[in-house]
DNA sequence: TCGATTCTTGGAAGCGATTGCGAAATGCCT
DNA sequence: AGGCATTTCGCAATCGCTTCCAAGAATCGA
C-alpha cells in the first residue's frame, strides 16, 4: 500500500518525459513558441493535461522576470468608491493576463510602505495607488527609484514623477457650489475629509474658488475629517449643533455625505428642508439613501481600467513617460438640495 | 560616463560580494538564520539596505515552495458585504505575512475555475471563496485533488470536503422569521437572491421553516433573482405591482433590501406603513438608509480574518481535516419593520 | 596543552522554468 | 542523388535564492 505522501506538483520535467521530449521543447509546445512540430506539440499539451500540470509561475517570473501581477494599494476596500476602483483595476487586469494583490493601507505612512516594499519584493510590474500625499518625500523618492511605474488615483497637473488618473475633481468641487448657489445658498459649509487627501482638496479648491467669485454675498467654511461614515458622521453632529446660518452642507465624497446624513436622522434635522446637501462620487447607494443624495458623478470603475491600461503601457517598458488622465464629471440631481430655509440663511 | 542603463535590482550576490562574504551567509544573514556572527550580520544587513536590496520574492518561493499569498475569490467586491470581508482577511493575511490576491468571479463558473487555476499556478497557500456551488462536481474534486487549502464563506453542517466559515444563516433566517410573525405579519414574501447561493438558501431555510411551523394562519412566499441591489429593485418593482396581501418581505441580503427600497421610493409605497422590510447582513449603510433598515447582523470583517486563520493553520501542514466555523447573528432592530396595515394583510 | 565540541563560513546542489546555440532531421531543388 | 535551406529538437546555461554538508576557526574542559 503506497504511503499516502502528499501529492507533489508534476513539473515540466515529468510533462517532458511522459511525452518522450526534453523539457526544453515541451517548455516550448507548452508556451506556444514557434519552432516545434505540430503533432509533438500536440502530444505534449495532451500529456500536460493528463497530468494535470501546472506552469510554476515563480519559476516562470524568476527566468522572465515578469511577476504579472500588479498591486493595488488603497486606503480601505470597504469605501464603495475603492471597491468599485477596484473592481475596475481588477477587470482590466484579467483581461490582460495580471493579477491584481489587493492592499489596504488605512493611509498609514508606515503601513503603506510596509506594503509597497513587498510589492517590490514581489517584482510586480506595477503599483495603483490612491495617494503618495502622506509619505514624506525621502519615501516617494524611493518609489521613484525602484523603478516601477506607478500611477496615482489622483489629479495632478503635471510635476510628478507618477503618472495619475482621476476624476476632475476641482470641475466637480465647483459644479457642487454652482449648484448650491443657484439653489440660493449663500452660507455653506464643506466637509473636506482629510487634509492629506490630495483629490478631496482638489474638490474644496474648486468648491471654495467658485464661492470666492462669486463675491462677498456668498461664503463658505470649511471642516476636516476623515473621509470616511463615521468621520463625517462626527463632524455632522458638532455642526449641527451650532448651524448658525449655513444652509447647505457640500462633502468630499458620498461616504462622508451618509455620515451627515446618519447624523441628520439622529438629530432630527430634516434634508433638504433644514439644510441642503451634496456628495461626491456617485455611489451606488447613493441614490437610496433618505434623501436620494444630489452629487458628482465620477467614473470610478473606469478609472480603475484606466490605471491598470497606463500601468501596462509604463510595464511595456517602450515609453516610461508619465502619462495623466482626468476623466469627466457630471452633477446627478436627486433630493437633497432644496432652496434655503427662510428662516434661516439671511444676514 | 557610464550608460544610463535600466537600473537593475541588486541581487544576493551583490549583497555578498559588497559585504566580503559568500551568498550562503548573505542569505543566512537575511533570512535570520541561526548560525551566522552577529558581527557579520549586521555588515550584511548594513550593506544590504546601502545597497537597497529587496529578496527576490520568486526564486525564494521557488527554492522554499512557500509562495505567502492566499488567493481570495468573490463574487464582486463592490458587494459590501464582500468588502467587509476582503478587509477582514487582508487584515488577518498581512499580520501574518502573507499577501492577498483578489479574484471577482461574478459567480460564474468558468470564471472562477480560471481564476482558480491562475492561483493553483502560482502555488498560493490557500484558497477563499464564497461558493462552490456553481461548480460541477468534476471541477469541485479538480480543486479537492490540486490539494490547496480551501475555505468556504458558506455554512455547511459538513459533508465538505472544504472548511467553512459563516455566520449561522439558518438562524438568521429564523430571527427575521420569528421578528416579523411578532409584528403581527402573517402573509410574507422572501425574497431569496440567487437560487444557487448556498448561504441565501440557508436563510431562506431558516425563515420559512419557523412561518411553516407558526402553522397555516401564516404564510411565505419565496422569489428568486440575483442577490444584488438592480436584483432587488426589479424583483421589488414586479412585487409591488401585485403585493396582494403580503406586508411584509425580508431579504436574503442587505443590498437586495436596498434594491427594494429604491423601488419602494420610485413607486410610492412607504416602508413600513405600507410594507416592511428586513435585510440581512447589517452593512454599514444599512443605518442610514430610508428607512434605517432592521436587519440580521453578522460579523462580516470576522468571518474574513477567521477565515485566513483556518487557512493558515491548513496551510501549516499539521492538521490537515476541515474545519467549520459559524458565528452568531443578531437581530438589530431600527425602522423599516412596523404593523401590518389595517387594510390588507387580512383574509 | 590537546583533543573534543561548538560556531561560523564556504562550496555546491538544486528549486522549475526559459532560451540561445548548435546538431540532427526533413524538405526542396536541380 | 547530392547539396542546401529550413525545421525540429536537445544540451546546457541561467534566473536569485535556500540549504545540506563539510571544513576551518574558535572555544572549552581536563
Amino acid at each position: 500500500m503506497p504511503t499516502l505522501t502528499k501529492q507533489e506538483a508534476p513539473t515540466l520535467r515529468d510533462v517532458a518525459a511522459a511525452a518522450g521530449v526534453t523539457i526544453a521543447t515541451a517548455s516550448r509546445s507548452l508556451t506556444g513558441a514557434y519552432g516545434v512540430h505540430p503533432e509533438t506539440r500536440k502530444r505534449v499539451m495532451e500529456t500536460a493535461t493528463l497530468l494535470n500540470y501546472k506552469p510554476n509561475r515563480s519559476a516562470r517570473a524568476l527566468v522572465t522576470g515578469h511577476s504579472n501581477v500588479i498591486g493595488l494599494v488603497v486606503s480601505d476596500v470597504r469605501n464603495p468608491y475603492f471597491a468599485e476602483v477596484a473592481r475596475g483595476a481588477e477587470d482590466a487586469a484579467y483581461a490582460a493576463g495580471f493579477d491584481l494583490l489587493l492592499c489596504n493601507s488605512d493611509l498609514y505612512a508606515d503601513r503603506q510602505m510596509r506594503y509597497i516594499n513587498s510589492l517590490l519584493e514581489k517584482r510586480v510590474e506595477g503599483i495603483i495607488m490612491n495617494s503618495v500625499a502622506n509619505l514624506s518625500r525621502k519615501d516617494q523618492t524611493f518609489i521613484v527609484d525602484s523603478g516601477v511605474p506607478v500611477v496615482l488615483l489622483y489629479q495632478s497637473a503635471g510635476g510628478t514623477p507618477f503618472s495619475t488618473v482621476s476624476a476632475d475633481s476641482e470641475r466637480g468641487g465647483e459644479l457642487a457650489a454652482e449648484y448650491l448657489l443657484a439653489h440660493g445658498h449663500r452660507h455653506m459649509m464643506y466637509l473636506a475629509g482629510s487634509r492629506q487627501h490630495a483629490n478631496l482638496s482638489k474638490r474644496a479648491q474648486g468648491f471654495l474658488q467658485v464661492v470666492r467669485r462669486f463675491g462677498h454675498k456668498a461664503e463658505a467654511g470649511v471642516m476636516y475629517g476623515t473621509h470616511t461614515l463615521a468621520g463625517g458622521y462626527e463632524i455632522a453632529r458638532s455642526l449641527f449643533r451650532k448651524l448658525g446660518n449655513t444652509t447647505a452642507i457640500a462633502t468630499a465624497n458620498d461616504v462622508i455625505a451618509f455620515g451627515v446624513i446618519k447624523a441628520a436622522i439622529e438629530l432630527g434635522v430634516n434634508i433638504p428642508r433644514d439644510v441642503s446637501l451634496i456628495g461626491f462620487d456617485d455611489v451606488e447607494l447613493a441614490s437610496i439613501v433618505h434623501p436620494p443624495l444630489t452629487t458628482i458623478r465620477q467614473s470610478k470603475y473606469e478609472i480603475g481600467g484606466a490605471a491598470v491600461d497606463i500601468l501596462l503601457r509604463l510595464a511595456a517598458g517602450k515609453d516610461r513617460s508619465p502619462e495623466h488622465r482626468v476623466l469627466g464629471v457630471e452633477l446627478v440631481e436627486r433630493a437633497s438640495v432644496g432652496a434655503p430655509p427662510s428662516g434661516r440663511g439671511k444676514r
